[in-house]
RNA sequence: GCCGAUGUGGCGGAAUAGGCAGACGCAAGGGACUUAAAAUCCCUCGCUGGCAACAGCGUACCGGUUCAAGUCCGGUCAUCGGCACCA
């Protein structure tokens, strides 16, 4: 009997969409579960497998949720907005709008051919009006709440994409788009006041079950550090050039000072600076490099000493010289820092090319070779002298520096705020009128949605302007506080804005009054389980983290942490074992494999292929070992008798499979769970037959996994039903033991009989068994016996002298 | 440099809480069925020695704790990921 799994996938994907099983019930006593998975950005390449694999866990979940009387929320949608559809667009001619309509539709069959069990009623797509509405009204909310500020500012700009990128964009002095070298330019920019949110986002991480590794890479993006500020004086004014440091213990070490050479305070005494025409030179040297550039660690120290401009350490009055120096950014702390080369490394490189002196604070390192960082007892410290603990001493001289009114705890944070704007077509306009008289303008919150215009040319301008600058229409509007004759903001919104709300809109995606009802808001909140990829852990869900916080402060919405739960699944490399790339023509085609072997072998192989949190790589071979497996679940047809309970061979096998399935789809371990149902397989062809009650069981453990063929053969059994909407098997805890066990004999540790023994079997008796074997008598006889163990259902151990 | 993770057969990977290492799958070899092939079914399958029963070795490397270590402790090496002149 050959299994037709191309008719029998299409005709059970169309059952269950006419009978509506998979839509999620918003008035429901049942209690709910919304699990969610990262919605794709619909490129023109289609899916990937890799989709497939971080879709299928959650779709293992879900199904299993619903067979166990949940109220199942499992939405997608599209995050459409973005450079790649644009570039393609730009090199077509084919309109945004278009490309990303065909895109998407090409994703929906490929994924709606897969069997997943979404809802979908309640796709969103972050381009259409009805939803970046919202987009824009949150925006609005933050402007109105202080949240939103312009700057001008050096910013990372792609001389390619010809688009400003956030740090986060360009990270290693590339952009993320498209690879290219990032310059330095002056701009206006849009900035998201997320460092308010700081704190916050890092203690929410307390009321959340996240991967250990997910959590850690928040809390270092976040990169909190507690320290003082100390003032320090300039001598021959009433200056205080405020520090930053972490370790206030080590104040009387300190020799000299270092400034950015950004630091606005230069400019304000360049009069006192003797050699102020040096800095220049230095500053403009530094202008050129890129942030990136600055922060090689390997490369030399450099600087300038500033004549006639001196610093007094307010511990000691000490005169100390001041330098400035790229080493020290503008952008963290408050762009200058006290030097202490004794216990500092970089202060140590800057001291010995400066020749500036190095005071030991700490005992414990040699001066003459490096910076000591370590503990130790603190000298030439007047009042610290003596203390060992460095806790003490930041504590005492906290006292000190407060008493004296030269300085206070502080606390910093590495997480910058966030370029909010793009010079692009393709994203949600920013809804902003700059009016000469009245300024900076919000659009009123009923004019939303501010449209984004269609038009013909959406290549950017040459100095990297919106191309909706060349939009008059679009341009020119009036100011909705005055009247008068006013400009519209040109810029977009970056991709990650859609996306920072996106999981509240699938609650209630149709509403037009509001981006989401409360009370369903109160009903499904928050996300039970998000999974995604980890490249996702600091940018999407720190960004979502700090919107979704803010709407819960302003009473948007009811719970204040967007998701209970995050893991992630590892990559499918390519079948060489390097990451799956366009060019390294390794990428593999999920409609391949449901064309050639069926949706339910794709979904069981990409669950079953490995660790799901961990990388591996594709295997053809495999997916043909998936493959026998789903043919010989067909074929248990064959076998089949009659009978309405488990068979007396088969029965503990099925309660242990059933616990052992149920467990292992909690705790992402979907490979092993698989690896229990062909196990259970291979023991009911070993046994020859399987009863119907067996069968029915057999198949809903697999359904979750692969639903076509099991909905198939629930259908041709006539078992009753659908198993979308059956029940998920229990399990007898007593009943997962077998009566008779094997344990292990082992003689001073070493593994010598098996022996078979009844379960319930007592230490003595188990011990005495052992005694009787002949293998374990030959080693024990004669000898003196030392000691005896029993471990329960395990093994004996006999220790012989 | 700092933080974190990982290291098990030819391969992907299993192994509760310190208790039989290698489940499950792939590949490989042998056999059955077949005119033949595919499919399917059966057997073997960590390494070394032996016809064999069996013996020795074995979870990156070195050492330790323990009756017992893939698992715990100390050290070393390698790979991957994150952060990085963050004061």
């Amino acid at each position: 009997m050959i299994y037709n799994f191309k008719a029998t996938e299409e005709k059970w994907q169309k059952k269950w969409e006419e009978a509506g099983v998979f839509n999620a019930q918003d008035n429901s006593d049942k209690k709910k579960f919304y699990a969610l998975v990262e919605f794709p950005y619909p490129s023109g390449a289609g899916m990937h497998v890799g989709h497939i694999k971080a879709y299928s866990g959650l779709e293992v979940v879900s199904r299993k949720r619903r067979m166990q009387g949940y109220n199942v929320l499992f939405p997608i949608g599209f995050d459409a907005y973005g450079l790649p559809t644009e570039n393609y667009a730009i090199k077509t001619g084919i309109h945004p709008r278009k490309v990303t309509d065909t895109n998407i539709e090409n994703f929906t069959s490929q994924l709606k051919k897969v069997g997943f069990s979404f809802d979908w009623n309640r796709v969103v797509d972050t381009t259409q009006e009805d939803y970046y509405k919202w987009t824009q009204w949150i925006f609005l909310k933050m402007f109105e709440h202080n949240l939103v500020f312009r700057d001008k500012t050096l910013v990372n700009y792609c001389p390619s994409c010809k688009v400003v990128l956030s740090n986060e964009d360009s990270q290693g002095g590339k952009c993320d788009i498209c690879h290219s070298d990032i310059v330095q330019k002056a701009k206006d920019v849009w900035y998201l006041r997320i460092t308010e949110y700081a704190d916050k986002l890092l203690e929410g991480l307390d009321k959340v079950d996240y991967l250990p590794n997910v959590r850690l890479q928040q809390e270092n993006w976040i990169g909190k550090s507690t320290g003082a500020f100390v003032n320090f004086t300039v001598k021959d004014t009433q200056e205080t050039l405020r520090i930053y440091t972490t370790r206030p213990d080590t104040l009387f070490g300190v020799t000299f000072m270092v400034m950015a050479p950004e630091h606005p305070m230069l400019d304000k005494y360049k009069d006192m600076i003797s050699n102020f025409n040096e800095v220049e030179a230095y500053r403009t040297e530094c202008a050129k490099k890129t942030e990136f550039e600055r922060t090689q660690l390997v490369k030399e120290k450099t600087g300038v000493k500033l004549a006639g401009f001196v610093g007094i350490n307010p511990v000691n009055n000490k005169e100390i010289p001041i330098f400035i120096s790229d080493y020290v950014m503008m952008g963290y702390g408050t762009g200058a820092i006290m030097a202490v080369p004794a216990h500092d490394q970089r202060d140590y490189d800057f001291a010995k090319k400066f020749g500036v002196d190095i005071i030991e604070v700490i005992k414990g390192g040699d001066m003459s070779v490096e910076a000591y960082a370590g503990d130790g007892e603190m000298v030439n410290s007047d009042f610290l002298n003596g203390l060992t603990d460095k806790k003490s001493s930041i504590a005492r001289m906290l006292e000190v520096l407060a008493e004296r009114g030269i300085g206070e705890k502080g606390v910093q944070y590495k997480m910058k705020d966030w370029a909010f704007n793009r010079q692009r077509y393709w994203g949600e306009p920013i809804p902003i009128v700059h009016c000469p008289e009245c300024g900076i303008v919000p659009v009123p919150y009923d004019e939303l949605p501010l449209t984004l215009p269609t038009v013909e040319n959406f290549e950017p301008g040459s100095d990297g302007e919106s191309p909706l600058v060349k939009i008059e229409s679009f341009v020119n509007c009036k100011c909705p506080k005055c009247g008068k004759d006013a400009k519209r903001e040109t810029d977009t919104m970056p991709q990650w804005a859609g996306s920072s709300w996106y999981f509240l809109r699938y609650i209630d995606p149709h509403n037009t009054e509001c981006f989401a009802d409360k009370e369903k808001l109160s009903y499904w909140g928050p996300v039970d389980w998000y999974n995604g990829g980890m490249e996702h852990v600091t940018r999407h869900m720190i960004y979502s983290r700090f919107w979704h916080r803010f709407l819960y402060d302003i009473g948007e919405v009811p719970f204040d942490e967007p998701y209970a739960k995050r893991t992630a699944q590892g990559l499918i490399l390519g079948p060489d074992g390097e990451k799956m790339s366009k060019s390294k023509g390794n990428v593999v085609n999920p409609n391949d494999v449901v064309d050639s072997f069926g949706a339910d072998v794709l979904r069981t192989y990409v669950l079953f292929m490995g660790d799901y949190e961990k990388a591996a790589p594709w295997s053809e071979n495999s997916v043909k070992g998936c493959k026998r497996f789903i043919d010989r679940v067909w074929n248990l047809q064959e076998i089949v008798v009659d009978g309405d309970e488990y068979s007396k061979k088969l029965e503990t096998s099925f309660h242990k499979t059933i616990k052992k399935v149920s467990e292992d789809i909690e705790n992402l371990k979907y490979n092993t769970a698989i690896a229990a149902l062909m196990t259970l397989i291979n023991e009911i062809y070993d046994a020859g037959s399987i009863t119907k009650a067996e069968l029915k069981t057999f198949v809903t453990l697999l359904n979750p996994f692969a639903p076509h063929i099991t909905e198939e053969i629930n259908s041709v059994m006539n078992f009753g039903g659908m198993l979308a909407n059956g029940n998920w098997p229990e399990y007898d805890e007593a009943k997962c033991v077998d009566a008779e066990i094997e344990i292990a004999v082992q003689v001073n540790g070493k593994l010598k009989a098996r022996i078979n023994v009844p379960a319930e079997i007592e230490q003595a008796e188990a011990i005495a068994a052992a005694k009787e074997n002949e293998a374990v008598k030959a080693m024990v006889d004669g000898k003196t016996v030392v000691k005896e163990l029993y471990v329960k259902g395990r093994l004996v151990n006999i220790v012989v002298k």
